[in-house]
This record gives C-alpha cells, structure tokens and sequence, in this order.
DNA sequence: GGGCTAAGTAACTAGTCAGTTACTTGTGGA
DNA sequence: TCCACAAGTAACTGACTAGTTACTTAGCCC
C-alpha cells in the first residue's frame, strides 16, 4: 500500500511519463490508422492526438510500419483474448455457439478499429502480420473452442456432421465484418442507416439465425 | 459491313484514339486503386500503368476522387447487371438462391478488385459513391431477385418464414466477402494459402451450405 | 552535487504528390 | 487548304510526408 501511494505520489509530481506517453500513442495510432488506413494515416496527426512530440513516437516504436504492428498486436491480443473468457465449456453446443456468435457481433460493435486495420493490413498483404509470432500464436486456441463446440454438437446429434471447425470460424467473423466493414455503402445503398440501434439489433439476431440455422443437422 | 470496315481502317490509321485512351486510364485506375486503395494508388502510376500522358487523366476524369467515382461505377454496374442476367424466375427457390450464392462467390474470384475497391470506399464513409444516382439505382433490381426467390421458397414452404431480402443479400455478400477480403492475414494465421483451388471449393461448397442451410424451415 | 542516459523539444530535409501551365499536334469540317 | 478545338506532351509547382538532426531537460544513482 505504502509502496502504491510512493509511486502515485512520485508519478503525480514528474515531469516524465514514459509509460504513460508510449500508451497514448499506441492508442491514438489505433484510432489514426482505422480512421484513415496504413497509407492515409499521418504521423503528425498521430503525434498531435496523442499529444505527444513526434520525435517520440520515432523513439518508442521505431518507423510508421512498426508502429502499425503493434496497434495489430494490440488489437488482436483484446479479441482472441476476450474469446478464452467466454467460458463456453459449460453451455450446451448451442448456447455455447450462439454466445460466440453474438460476442463477436458484439465485439464489432464495441471495437469498431478491429475492421479497418484488418482492411489495411489484408490490402499491404499481411506484410506486417508475418513478422509477429505474438500473433499467430493467438488462434489455435480460439478455433479449438469452436472444435470443441462443433464435436460436443455433432455427438449430440444437434449440429451437422460435416461441419468443419475453420470454415465455421471464418463465417462467424464474416456475417457480422461485412455488415460493420461495409455500414457506409450499404447505409447509403438502402437509404438507411444501418449503424442504427434497431438495425444493429435486427443484424445480430440474423447473424445467430444464420450460424445457428446452419448448423442444424441434415 | 461496309461501314464497320471503314471505322477499323480509319482507327487503324489513326494517331489519336481518345476513347481507347480512356478506356485504359479506367483499367489502370481499377488496378492501382484495387491495389493500394484510394490513399496509396498514384496518379502517376495510373498514367503509367495506362500507358497514357498523366495529363490526360485529368483530361478526361478530371481529378483523382472523380477517377476513383469511375471506376467505383463501373464496377457496381458489371456485378450488379451480370446478377440481373442469372434467370432465376425458371428455377426452384432452393436451386435459384443457390445459383446466387455460388454466383456471388465466384464473382469475387472473377473480379478481386471488387472488395478493395469497396473497402476503399467505405475507408471514406462512402463520399463517393453518394454522389453516384446511377449506383444507388442499381441495386433495388438485385434484392428484387432475393425478395422473388424468398416470397416463392417460403410460399413453397422450403424457406423459413422470418428470412428477410436484405438480411439475406447481406449475409450472401459477407459470407464471400470477409474470405477473399482477410485473404492474406487468414492464410497467415491459418498457414495455409486459402486462395488455391481446393480450398476455394471447400468455402465455395460451405457458404451454399451456411446459406441454404440458414434458409430451411424452422 | 555531478554525471550519464533516457526522455523530450523543435526545427530541418530530401523526396513525393496531385494538380497545373505552356505548348504542340492531329483531325474534322467548311 | 485553313482554322478551331480536342487530344496530347512534358515540365513545373507548392504543399505534404516520414524520418532525421541538434539540442535540452529530467531523473536516477553514486
């Protein structure tokens, strides 16, 4: 306790916050390059919203590129990690895909960056992804949720047996990505705005619907 | 005859043929831009890579945001007129909404350049395309055909009853969309190249599946 | 207190970029 | 044949960009 209250004390009072301007800038380069992509995004914007020196940012993460893989990192580091919480073990098949289905919906929702830095780094061919281990080490264990999910499913004779674990996983993202990652074009297509709450909850139910309906045996 | 004869010798013999000139700065835009998005494409790279005199874009598309509107229209109108041509009137629901789906999947194969065009866009909220009438009237023809296939499926009582047009055009869009769009970070994280044949009929055979499979009754 | 190093400030730099300017050439019609 | 205009060439321009340089300041440890 003592030694917590020294700390808030000496942080309070110093001039230098390393960790703290490192943290600003890790997230106001999240927001920059999902705003405007790898290629449109500035590093003087990014200094300015981190309101931080732009020498700085040069200092922490080293070039623009390496800066952008560790937005990614962070990025996927929240998503694959919040999937390990969902403690699906003790739902049945269904609940437990319908809980993964409408997280991940939810997901889109409330990390709205995840779409647009995919979007980049699939456009520069997932240059950067390459280089990071942190992140290909992040999924085996969220697809074995899935595999595990479709296995209890399909012994229980409620899902269909032919059901392959990384096509389902593929699809979960997708028929909620393409709804957030095309919001605009689709909105302005319909004349709707489909980022409305009754929209986004008409969606999400569909999406349930889809994985769900899918599923049921032949 | 005559008269087509006469057009090919004078174009043949011709030093100047501005709307070939044209033509090409429009596939060299759709190229570039599909490549590197709105942001990274150069004007001088799609001069170049059209084999055209960078004064002549602006000649003819009079800035890079007008070009980008091009070649946005001219995509919309090839998958939305070749969707207006499947004939899915003379087909049962079932194998009409699965003419679609395997349509849709095999259009994104045909033309990848579709999905960065439209991440692009969305990437700029749309500000495109909002000044395109010709785009927004393209697409109520195409949830006509959904809305048809539906009406007669459920009439049939082959379809679910609560499947709604849009939803379904949506769904049939993300379920392609997402996999050619993650294409690079998903054969990454996977370690495994999902744009090689075989597994480009796996997705192709399990997004029929997810669609079909959504869309029987409850 | 002093020295050293990390953290930080501010200005600079060479190259790139979309768009423009100045001029030339080709073509069609009178 | 001549003229006018569209099509075309090539060079230029001012602003922007990622990254660098030169220097200062803060903080920690001896």
């Amino acid at each position: 306790m003592a030694s917590v209250n020294a700390q808030a004390a000496k942080a309070s009072k110093s001039k230098r916050d390393p960790e703290s301007v490192r943290q600003r800038i890790l997230q106001a380069a999240l927001a920059e390059f999902s705003d405007k992509g790898l290629g449109g995004a500035r590093v003087d914007v990014i200094a300015q919203r981190a309101d931080a020196n732009k020498r700085m940012l040069y200092h922490y993460f080293g070039n623009k590129d390496d800066l952008f893989l560790a937005v990614l990192e962070h990025a996927y580091r929240d998503i694959r990690s919040a999937e390990l919480e969902l403690n699906l073990d003790n739902l049945s098949p269904e609940d437990g895909m319908r809980k993964l289905v409408a997280f991940t919906f939810d997901y889109f929702i409330k990390a709205p960056y995840f779409i647009n830095l995919l979007n980049s780094e699939n456009l520069h061919r997932a240059r950067h992804l390459r280089r990071s281990q942190a992140i290909l080490d992040m999924h085996a264990p969220v697809v074995g949720l899935i595999t595990d999910l479709l296995r209890r499913g399909i012994a229980e004779g409620v899902f269909r047996a032919d059901a392959d674990p990384i096509q389902v996983f593929i699809t979960n993202a997708s028929v909620g990505y393409f709804y957030f990652s095309n919001v605009h074009t689709l909105s302005t297509i319909f004349g709707r705005d489909l980022s409305e709450k009754d929209e986004l909850e008409a969606r999400r139910r569909h999406v349930i619907d889809v994985v769900l309906g899918y599923l049921r045996p032949t």
